[in-house]
DNA sequence: AGCTTGGCGTAACACTATCACAACAACGCT
DNA sequence: AGCGTTGTTGTGATAGTGTTACGCCAAGCT
């Protein structure tokens, strides 16, 4: 197991993700049990691609992976997937890019996060946004605007690849 | 012209498309000028038909309205004048659908905007989000990241949509 | 057994966006 | 005027993203 308490909102360039894909498929069982869905081999599969990198990934892409591993998917196999999944809290949709990524946060739910994109290593992370996001319910109230739902996306530069000597602008 | 100094984000559900569409083309010869291209004739239907509406609208359904009033038009023909009116800042793209709509924004580039969308009537409007943004960045920046841009799109209701005497669930 | 539900397979299709190349007009230059 | 350059649009093909419709099958229930 590694640092997830003291870690920064990006994973260190050197990190192990086979431990990110075992927290998250560890994490899986418990949150569909919680929404009343299953976890098939199939979303399990596809939760594994989406959880091996921590870059935003296609759905095509995905239907590729799984593709060359055995059996020929369907796209519309690997999109129920995803929806579960998303269903479950256990993926994100990146709505800038159509693309989907793992939630790799420890606190699902307890507060709202905003999703960071690094545009140099192409990572995603979340940070907690309690703070950012109601300001943004303010003046959207200031217009009598009631928001239900609230996307937030930054597109930027994380800390590894700002950091000069530990720069990872190529992990996987 | 309409009371654009003391209305709320979101357009009262009488007011004249006509209007919008009229301001919208005045403030473009000046925009692209800005921005060393040119209003052309397609690039000022096109924004004509995004002005038209106040909900977001399609690429292709821009195409097909366009195709409807006069000879066929190419997909790639509207993506071009769509690029182009966003850079001129005349319209923005709706991420979160795939989408655009005209950008009535009276203090262009001044602030930044957040954009709320209605699920009822499904106008979009903008609003000011200076605090926001801020906060934003600052939560970010608590994660070691450095934001160069940021996409924020509300879901919700809308002042009309909420106040039951002045319901608007059904314009343009 | 018979029924219902959820999950998946198959095929086709709809929607969104871009590439490669050609034609043409406007502009500045010699 | 002749020339090249740049910007704009046209044409045709293609890539990328997402959904609809329908059927099969296994699990759980009466």
């Amino acid at each position: 197991m590694h640092d997830h308490s003291a870690r920064a909102a990006f994973p260190s360039p050197g990190h192990d993700h086979a431990d990110c894909v075992a927290d998250l498929v560890a994490r899986a069982g418990l949150a569909f049990d919680r929404c009343g869905l299953k976890l098939t081999p199939l979303r399990r599969r596809v939760l594994e691609e989406v959880a091996g990198v921590h870059c935003p990934i296609g759905a095509y892409d995905i239907l590729e992976r799984l593709s060359l591993k055995g059996r020929r998917i369907a796209p519309i196999s690997v999109y129920r997937a995803l929806e579960a999944l998303k269903e479950a809290g256990l993926i994100h949709r990146l709505e800038s890019r159509n693309a989907f990524f793992a939630c790799h946060a420890t606190h699902p739910a307890l507060s709202r996060q905003l999703v960071l994109v690094c545009e140099t290593c192409g990572s995603v992370a979340e940070v907690s946004g309690d703070v950012a996001f109601a300001a943004i319910e303010t003046a959207a109230g200031a217009g009598r605007f009631t928001a239900k739902t609230i996307l937030v996306e930054a597109m930027g530069r994380c800390g590894n690849c700002s950091d000069p000597k530990t720069d990872s602008s190529h992990h996987g």
